[in-house]
DNA sequence: CCGAAAATAT
DNA sequence: AATATTTTCG
């Protein structure tokens, strides 16, 4: 029942190009209002917890903005003859959210890292270079609408030890080095989904690099791809949860995506010092290609930014 | 602000 | 129960 995911996952796999991580990165993701469409998590009847401060990037344009209850219901553009499952599925979670609740003071529900979105990180990390790899800057090189900080910070917290994790396995048999082999853990996935540069391991040898083979975007099929945020919040309430089962595909491709895309609008937030990577290549604007695949089914308030792309 | 650990939610 | 993510502490 969980070998699910090995249907993205492999084709990932495949996926994995080359020339992609040394590609350029942009990013351009999460609609602002979905984005920041925060929601309620499931705050035990204690303490709140954190208060939101004035979160620095709020998409407050000039207007709208769109609360975040209710469904979105975008539109589906092309999915998959796999089921048409296409169902917009994101879950209104009706509760009692709707009228009330100040979207104000909202909490950012927790963040789904896709394959994708982790890539994003890990280019942003190759091209900042270990040296300058820290949360901050791969954050803003990241340029992910809706990614903070702390969402990088923590995240980067994982991915070391994932890179360490990988580095004492010397008795591995599987040989492959270079992107990904690593026996099998559990943890591994998410980055094993991403080739993992090479000279991640040495911090002292800003070398090595890597071949620079500028691809230019081939393909670069517009999919849309982006947030979505699922999940009802079951618990708030000891009450009834309500819980939108969206059945619609369980194939066995399952693939459950809510095609969204929305122009993102790229927030460009001041550095002090330029990024510069180690191999001095620097991040032109380009297309990107990501695909996101979350998972649904019942109640899981999740938001999963990204941005678009796939085959 | 970064890094790691603890806590919490799924 | 395990894992992922968030949050807090150093």
């Amino acid at each position: 029942m969980r070998e699910e995911d090995s249907n993205w996952f492999a084709k990932w796999e495949e996926e994995l190009p080359s020339p992609e991580e040394l590609m350029p990165l942009s990013q351009t993701l999460i609609t602002p209002d979905l984005a920041l469409a925060f929601d309620i998590r499931n705050p035990p009847p204690n303490h709140n917890r954190q208060s939101t401060p004035p979160p620095p990037q709020l998409p407050q344009t000039t207007a709208h903005s769109s609360q975040p209850n209710s469904s979105a219901e975008f539109d589906s553009a092309e999915l998959g003859g796999s089921g048409g499952g296409g169902d917009g599925g994101v879950a209104g979670v009706g509760g009692g959210m709707g009228s009330d609740e100040p979207a104000r003071t909202l909490k950012r529900p927790r963040l789904v890292w896709t394959p994708q979105l982790h890539k994003r990180f890990v280019d942003a990390v190759a091209h900042l270079g270990i040296k300058n790899a820290v949360p901050k800057t791969i954050m803003q090189l990241m340029s992910v609408d809706g990614l903070t900080r702390e969402n990088v910070a923590s995240h980067l917290q994982k991915y070391r030890l994932y890179l360490k994790r990988v580095q004492g396995i010397s008795n591995n048999g599987s040989g492959g080095v270079g992107g990904n082999n690593v026996s099998a853990d559990p943890t591994d996935h998410l980055f094993a989904s991403s080739p993992v540069p090479a000279h991640f391991l040495h911090p002292g040898r800003p070398n090595s690099d890597h071949f620079l083979p500028f691809m230019p975007v081939a393909t670069m099929q517009q999919h849309h791809q982006m947030a979505a945020v699922v999940g009802p919040g079951p618990h708030h309430h000891p009450q009834l949860q309500q819980q939108f089962r969206h059945f619609g595909t369980s194939p066995p491709n399952g693939q459950f995506e809510h095609p969204f895309l929305r122009p993102s609008q790229q927030q460009v937030q001041r550095m002090g010092a330029p990024v510069h990577s180690n191999n001095g290549s620097v991040a032109p604007p380009l297309y990107v290609k990501d695909l996101e695949s979350p998972r649904a089914g019942n109640g899981r308030k999740v938001l999963t930014l990204f941005p678009t792309g796939d085959d």
